[in-house]
DNA sequence: GCAGAATGAGAATACAAATGCCATCGACTG
DNA sequence: CAGTCGATGGCATTTGTATTCTCATTCTGC
């Protein structure tokens, strides 16, 4: 089964790890219990506000736990939001690897990373959310303030996604599809225009102005090209 | 001359009216004078440090201030930053018209356009900064949490930078230097690269994978033509 | 049931923004 | 020249929130 970075049984994420070892092994699966529970009290209060702005007191209210509690888990709040990113990547991961593989065609399953990858970082108004699936927008919101206080990490975290463009622009490339150019540039750029569309977006009141992800791929598709 | 915003008090002799506003003009040039050695300190912190975190209480200590004073002049510590964002955008939106005269054919002067924007935001490594002139990311950072809080404003005072944009985009468009879009949405995509793209080179460690100004473009250009 | 770890409740601290308060200064007024 | 009024300076204070500390209570493994 899991053919993934990080076989889920050992492991687990890093946030549960980072969590779990700061209690005694003994106590292990109360304490990723706990963890999560303020994971999902985190979360409610993000899709309830669509912002990060909730206070820890509000999670550990939420949770039912106390602020003892919760920075017996999380170093910090900026550690919760870490946190509830790996989280989020994770699940996109998983969603892009699966749209990519419906299709065979090295150009096509690019243009579905892509604008998948664009929906995730902005849900269209229309699109409904999945059962469990949260809104994502605060998060991506984080995940820019990350790439500018602490790049690297970021950088860890999106790995895997990031690594998939690559070797999708890089087979592109080789096919003829698009031109070849270096892959991590190039996948710089489109994770640009499709990660962060979402900024100018907020610029436009009209929705018929916006940009939506077919016209983001129809740019990248055009600036990749020959 | 007359028509200034003060003659209010309509009654009164004429010399009276000199009088009183030559008072309210010395007044408004002192206060001017405070702001702006208020806006100096607050530039040099950011340039010593490269982030806009300082306190207010470094500013005024810095400009030989007052608390009280500061608080006169701007209502909070945000209102600051974004005259600063004010003063940068006057004195880039001067220096683009500038480069953009210095072309004449349409897509010469959207390309101009468009790497100059590029270089402001994200001044290259090795770009000595012109005396007087101050270290512009911190300033973009802040324009980016504007974007995020209070899309409304930074779209305000981005006017005449985006009304620039769009009509080199028209003009190109005309003249059949790039296919025809909607200008509006070209211009947002090519906004997005040239102003955000430094956020994806905090990602790169190594200097020659970089995304530059010139790369930018290319990619736009690309994403332009027909 | 016990020792010691884990947890809860909430007070206490740290820090920076923002306000309030009052004495003073200084330019104009009469 | 003395008084008025607005602008200032200097502080202390309030506010909001993250983070830490303390101590009493509960739980776990034995």
């Amino acid at each position: 089964m899991a053919k993934t970075t990080d076989d889920q049984e050992g492991e687990g994420p890093s946030w549960r790890q980072r969590a779990v070892s700061k209690s005694l092994n003994a106590a292990r699966s109360r304490a990723e219990q706990r963890a999560q529970k303020l994971l999902d009290a985190a979360f409610s209060l993000i899709d309830e506000r669509g912002t990060t702005e909730f206070t820890i007191q509000e999670v550990v209210d939420r949770s039912q736990q106390s602020l003892r509690g919760f920075y017996q888990y999380f170093e910090s709040k900026d550690e919760l939001l870490f946190a509830l990113l790996e989280e989020s990547i994770r699940e996109s991961a998983a969603d892009l690897q699966a749209t990519v593989d419906s299709e065979s065609k090295p150009l096509a399953r690019l243009r579905a990373f892509t604008i998948r990858l664009h929906e995730w970082c902005e849900p269209a108004a229309g699109t409904r959310r999945k059962r469990g699936s949260h809104n994502r927008v605060p998060i991506s919101e984080f995940s820019l303030q990350l790439a500018l206080k602490d790049p690297d990490r970021l950088i860890a975290v999106m790995a895997p996604v990031s690594r998939m463009m690559v070797e999708l622009l890089k087979a592109a490339a080789a096919d003829g599809s698009i031109r070849s150019i270096e892959p991590r540039r190039a996948a710089l750029l489109v994770q640009q225009a499709a990660m962060y569309g979402w900024i100018m977006n907020r610029f436009v009141q009209n929705p018929q102005a916006r940009v939506t992800a077919e016209d983001t791929w129809d740019f990248c598709l055009r600036g990749l090209s020959g």
